[in-house]
Formats: structure tokens, C-alpha cells, sequence
RNA sequence: GACUCAGUAGCUCAGCUGGUAGAGCACAUCCCUUUUAAGGAUGGGGUCCUGAGUUCGAACCUCAGCUGAGUCACCA
């Protein structure tokens, strides 16, 4: 990168780097840092009585502030714990004569963004901040980069780095200096971890399975297809893992579990990421009543370890995971919220209905996805409590075993919380032949037009021919649970690095094709500083005003390079 | 995919009816031994997202594009 291309700022800091570098300091040492502190800790444990204890500390981090004087100086600097003031003078950073380290290093050559190590004793100053005196300074990583710098007064925050693409594109920049920004991954490991022991102690198994599918089965969505070059075949990422964990509920395991990266080909959103992490899990010889039980009993827990109570605020409405939760059928959900009863109702029955409510209905739908229609609808944003909906639709459903009472449904239920599904379950199809006939289906109706129905997996079916224990199985979208459990209404705010689309990069050419039109060297980086990064782009250009601009700059920018004359540059024009 | 809003210094933002581009922090220089959102003084820093148009003159008006956010559509 040329060095005009750099801000000021950006420029100092690398001269800073090379003064570095000449006075024998290395800015990116390889030695390992003894610490034996971290900033929290002393704020929380020390005190007065207690300062012997504290006579000799080593912490490393960033240095988040500095106000320097003559030959004192205070600084914050924030490890992973959180932010510390250090108080450093320059008799105890330079005992001799020698005041260099002091007034040079620290005070000119240091910037804010810089990793230093610091040895010391920790203290109160006169304003009664805990603060660590310093007596030795080592510089472990120099920021070339200057932050945005965010302060913060009383809980106020000034200056706050706010701009959602500089913080989902620049996450690392995002978790530097905004301090809370950290909390909600940290929350988002601590409800995974609590689910992952919640399952242990019940003995279930924690397992992985593929990734890359010759078959995207398992649900209905479009999926990113990529190419095997060895074995000359289309693979697709996954959209599920159901079909794999149901093989091996076959092969013997009565309860396995997956946190798994899904991926799917569709629109992006507040909630919707393109890869996005699901949980999954299956469980031999139970049904969907009882996962409704472990479902409640497994998210009462979570909220529980994680709040300290079941009781969460979401969007200014309280919202309480004390088991049990509310069940009802789909069928009474209509009811309840239309005064309609469509159980038993024919196709057209179905579309009348959809007429008289206001809800667009097309060829391709079934009789279950106008009954889904209806549900999302009419009822689907009153459930705000955790509300169970069970018995969905058949043509809904083909995973799902045929409701015990009634064929026309399944066992199926979907955990509504605010609004929103959390969780998915069912007791898992395992007759072989249903499972073949709901395939066939699934290809009828993707021969009608739905590019969601799903893709027949004859292996799979052919693990249920050797048999399959009645099992129950239950998913759980993470990233929306997590930001229902931190109240934050955006998919990105709970991924560290949210997809976005690249930002285009206008491609340069390379130094020869500039030197091949005569163009001298110094000259290439004032012409690319100005915006033509390509020769083409100067084809057509009054040579007169390129001639003034050049020289404009070089004026400006202080650069004493002897100007080219205007035959020159408009001979550069006319060749290219 | 449709509509609405936004893009100005490293960061957060002003910028009136179209008339020389501003502030705070950050940065640089100098002075200061306990400061705390920011000690004092002085100074440097801009492709006003990109391109075209209207105009004597565009950060500002018009059109097109890029990027993001929101709403809707799509997504069991």
C-alpha cells in the first residue's frame, strides 16, 4: 500500500513503529507474558488491608485511554476481564538517567490500541480509583489502526461506535471498544453449555454428522450446492441433520444430539442468517408428550441457570419459562382466534375460509398448508407465553408419525414464545412404508411448483426397513432462543460475524501497465491516490485539467516532485 | 424482489433557501507529579459513497448505481 493511501493518523503510527524498531524495541515480541492478574479481579478483591497481597501484579491488555502529564501519567488499559487505570511515573519506568523509555516510548510512541504489559503494585489514588502504579512497561503488540474511541461517564456513553455495518463487517472493532458488546456471546455460550449438560446427565450422546449431503433431506428449503472434484458429484450443505441422527436412533443409540451449523439458500433478515445453528435431538422409545415434558423441563433450566429466575424481559413484556407450558392443538389455536372450526373441512371449505379472513391463497396449496396459512395468520403472534401447538397437519409434516387419534394430523408440536418459533418436535415417522408414501408425496407436490418440498432419501428409508425404535425428536433454532434470552431483535446481534455481501473492491493495475505509458514511478501512486486505478480509466481526460490536478497535488501535499509537462501527461491520455 | 430512510475527518455528528466544509473526541507540538467522558495552549487532517445531469455555482436539487438499516414479500 502506497503511504499516501494512509490517514494521518495511520502514518504516525507506523513512523511510531519504525522509531520503535530503531531504539531495540521489538513491537511484536514472541516471548509468553507471565500474567498474574486480570483487571476484575483486583477491582472486586482489593482493598487496603488487603494491599500486600496485591504488592506484586502482572496484567496485560489494551490501552483503552491515556492522560499524560509532565512525568506522570494515568492510562486505562482493558484485558478480557475488563478495564483498569494504571499509574505510571517516570522515575519508576526510568531509575537512571536515561528518561528515554518514559518520554519517548510511553509518552510518543504508544498510542491508544496498544498491547502492552504492565508489572506493579496496586493502589488507591487520591479519587479513590483502584489502580495499578507500574514499575515496568512492555510493549507486547503495537496497533498501527487507530479505534474509535468511545467514552463512557456514569453509565452515559459518549461517542458510541454505532454503525451496525462497521460493527457486524469489523465484529473485533465492535467488541474492543463497545464494553457490553461482549455479554450476549457470552450468554449465548452459557445457554449452549447448559443445554449440552442438561443432556449429559440425562446420558444422552453428543454427536456430529455430515455436513456436506449428497441428499439435502431432512426439511424443506433451498440449499448451497458445491462440487466434489475427486468424486466428480454435487454435494450440498446441509439444511438439517435430522435424517442422519434417525440412523443412528437405528443403529442403537437411545438418545443422541447435535448442535449443528445449518445452511440454507434464502433471504436474509432480522431473523434469518444464511448459516445459522440449530440443536437437535433424538430420543428411542418416546413420544411427543413426553418431549413436550423434557422440552419444558430442559428450557426452565436454561433460563433458570442463566437469569437466576424464569422470568425474562423481551421487547418490554415479561415472559415466564416456569414449566409447565401451555398446550393446545393447532385446530383449537384457529378456533380460539377465528371462532372457526376447520377440522374435518375439504380443500375448497379451507379456501373460503382463507377469502373471508383476508389470506392470499394459490394452486399449489394443500389442504395443511392453508390450515398453516390460517395459524400463521390469525393466531401464531398471540402466543407470547411459552405456548406448546400441537397436531399439525399431515402434508405438513412428512418426517411425522400420523396422529394416534385422527390420520388427517400428526404428532407434532411447535414451541411458540413471543411470537416466534423456538422449537420444532415430533414422534418420529419410523413406519418404512408411510415414510416412502409421505416421500412420494413430497415429489408430487415438488412436480406442482413447491420448491420446498423435500428430496427423497432412499438410504434413509431403507434404515427404517430394518427398523427404527418409536422415537420422538425435537429441534431448536439457537440463534433465535438466544436472542429471545437477550433480548436483542436481530439474528446478527447474536452471530459474531453476521453474512454480509462484500463490499467491491475497484481492482488496480498493477505498476508495469502505468510504467509501459511513460508514467514514472512517483507519479503512479499520486495517479491511484486521485482515483484512476486503471489506465483505461484515463483514456478520454481534458490532459489539461489531469495536468492541473497532478501538480495541485503535489503542491498540497508537500511531495517536491518536478512536475511532468502537459505534452507528457497528454501523451499518457492519447497512448493508452 | 418492492418500498422508505441513511452514507460529510480515524469515531460520533452539525451543515439554514444551492454561494469559501464545521464541532467534540482522536492525532501532532509545547507546558504540567494523582488525573478520570476532556488539565491548559496551539495546530494539522476532507474523493462531502460513486457517476451523470441541472446551474454562473452542488455536500445540498434530479437521475442512475454501490453499501447499510427498517418494513413488506419469501422462509413449516
Amino acid at each position: 500500500m502506497s503511504h499516501l493511501e494512509l490517514s494521518e493518523q495511520e502514518q504516525v503510527r507506523r513512523e511510531s513503529l519504525k522509531e520503535l524498531i530503531d531504539l531495540g524495541i521489538n513491537p511484536y515480541p514472541a516471548e509468553e507474558y507471565p500474567v498474574t492478574h486480570y483487571a476484575n479481579d483486583i477491582l472486586a478483591n482489593f482493598n487496603e488491608e488487603k494491599s500486600e497481597e496485591f504488592a506484586e501484579v502482572c496484567l496485560a491488555g489494551r490501552i483503552m485511554t491515556r492522560r499524560i502529564m509532565g512525568s506522570a501519567s494515568f492510562a486505562q488499559i482493558k484485558d478480557s476481564t475488563g478495564r483498569i487505570q494504571i499509574y505510571l511515573r517516570r522515575d519508576d519506568l526510568c531509575p537512571e538517567d536515561d528518561k528515554t523509555f518514559y518520554n519517548k516510548v510511553f509518552k510518543r510512541l504508544l498510542d491508544i490500541g496498544d498491547i502492552i504489559g504492565v508489572k506493579g503494585d496496586v493502589f488507591k489514588t487520591k479519587t479513590g480509583e483502584i489502580s495499578v502504579h507500574v514499575s515496568s512497561l512492555t510493549l507486547l503488540s503495537k496497533s498501527i489502526r487507530p479505534l474509535p474511541i468511545v467514552k463512557e461517564k456514569d453509565g452515559k456513553i459518549y461517542d458510541a461506535f454505532t454503525d451496525p455495518e462497521q460493527r457486524y463487517r469489523q465484529r473485533y472493532v465492535d467488541l474492543i471498544v463497545n464494553d457490553n458488546a461482549k455479554e450476549t456471546f457470552v450468554k449465548r455460550s452459557r445457554i449452549i453449555n447448559a443445554m449440552r449438560s442438561f443432556f449429559n446427565e440425562k446420558g444422552y450422546l453428543e454427536v456430529e454428522t455430515p455436513i456436506l449431503q449428497p441428499i439435502p433431506g431432512g426439511a424443506a428449503a433451498r440449499p448451497f450446492i458445491t462440487h466434489h472434484n475427486t468424486l466428480d458429484i454435487p454435494l450440498y450443505l446441509r439444511i438439517a441433520n435430522e435424517l442422519y441422527l434417525k440412523r443412528l436412533i437405528v443403529g442403537g443409540f437411545d438418545g443422541v444430539y447435535e448442535f449443528a451449523k445449518d445452511f440454507r439458500n434464502e433471504g436474509m433478515d432480522r431473523t434469518h442468517n444464511p448459516e445459522f445453528t440449530v440443536m437437535e435431538i433424538y430420543v428411542a422409545y418416546k413420544d411427543y408428550k413426553w418431549m413436550m415434558s423434557f422440552t419444558e423441563e430442559m428450557m426452565e433450566r436454561v433460563v433458570l441457570e442463566l437469569h437466576g429466575k424464569t422470568k425474562v424481559e423481551v421487547d418490554g413484556k415479561e415472559i415466564d419459562f416456569k414449566a409447565p407450558f401451555k398446550r393446545i392443538s393447532m385446530i383449537d389455536a384457529i378456533k380460539e382466534h377465528t371462532g372457526i372450526d376447520v377440522s374435518g373441512m375439504k380443500r375448497e371449505e379451507l379456501i373460503d375460509v382463507c377469502n373471508t379472513l383476508g389470506i392470499e391463497t394459490d394452486e399449489s396449496m394443500g389442504k395443511g398448508k392453508l390450515i398453516d396459512e390460517i395459524f400463521g395468520e390469525k393466531c401464531e403472534h398471540h402466543y407470547i407465553q411459552p405456548t406448546f401447538i400441537t397436531d399439525y397437519p399431515v402434508e405438513m409434516s412428512p418426517l411425522c408419525k400420523k396422529h394416534r387419534d385422527n390420520p388427517e394430523l400428526t404428532e407434532r408440536f411447535e414451541l411458540m414464545v413471543n411470537g416466534q418459533e423456538i422449537a420444532n418436535a415430533y414422534t418420529e415417522l419410523n413406519d418404512p412404508i408411510d415414510q416412502h408414501q409421505r416421500f412420494v408425496e413430497q415429489m408430487r407436490l415438488s412436480e406442482k411448483g413447491d420448491d420446498e418440498a423435500m428430496f427423497i432419501d432412499d438410504d434413509f428409508v431403507r434404515s427404517l426397513e430394518y427398523g427404527m425404535p418409536p422415537t420422538s425428536g425435537m429441534g431448536i433454532g439457537i440463534d433465535r432462543f438466544v436472542m429471545l434470552m437477550t433480548n436483542q431483535n436481530s439474528i446478527q446481534e447474536v452471530l459474531f460475524f453476521p453474512q454480509m455481501r462484500p463490499i467491491k473492491k475497484r481492482e488496480a493495475d498493477s505498476d508495469e501497465k502505468f510504467l509501459k505509458l511513460g508514467i514514472a514511478q512517483e507519479w503512479i501512486t499520486v495517479l491511484r491516490d486521485l482515483g484512476y486505478k486503471k489506465i483505461d480509466e484515463l483514456s478520454g481526460l481534458n490532459h489539461n485539467k489531469l495536468h492541473q490536478q497532478l501538480c495541485g497535488y503535489n503542491k498540497k501535499n508537500r511531495l517536491n516532485l518536478v512536475n511532468p509537462p502537459k505534452e507528457e501527461v497528454a501523451k499518457w491520455i492519447s497512448e493508452q
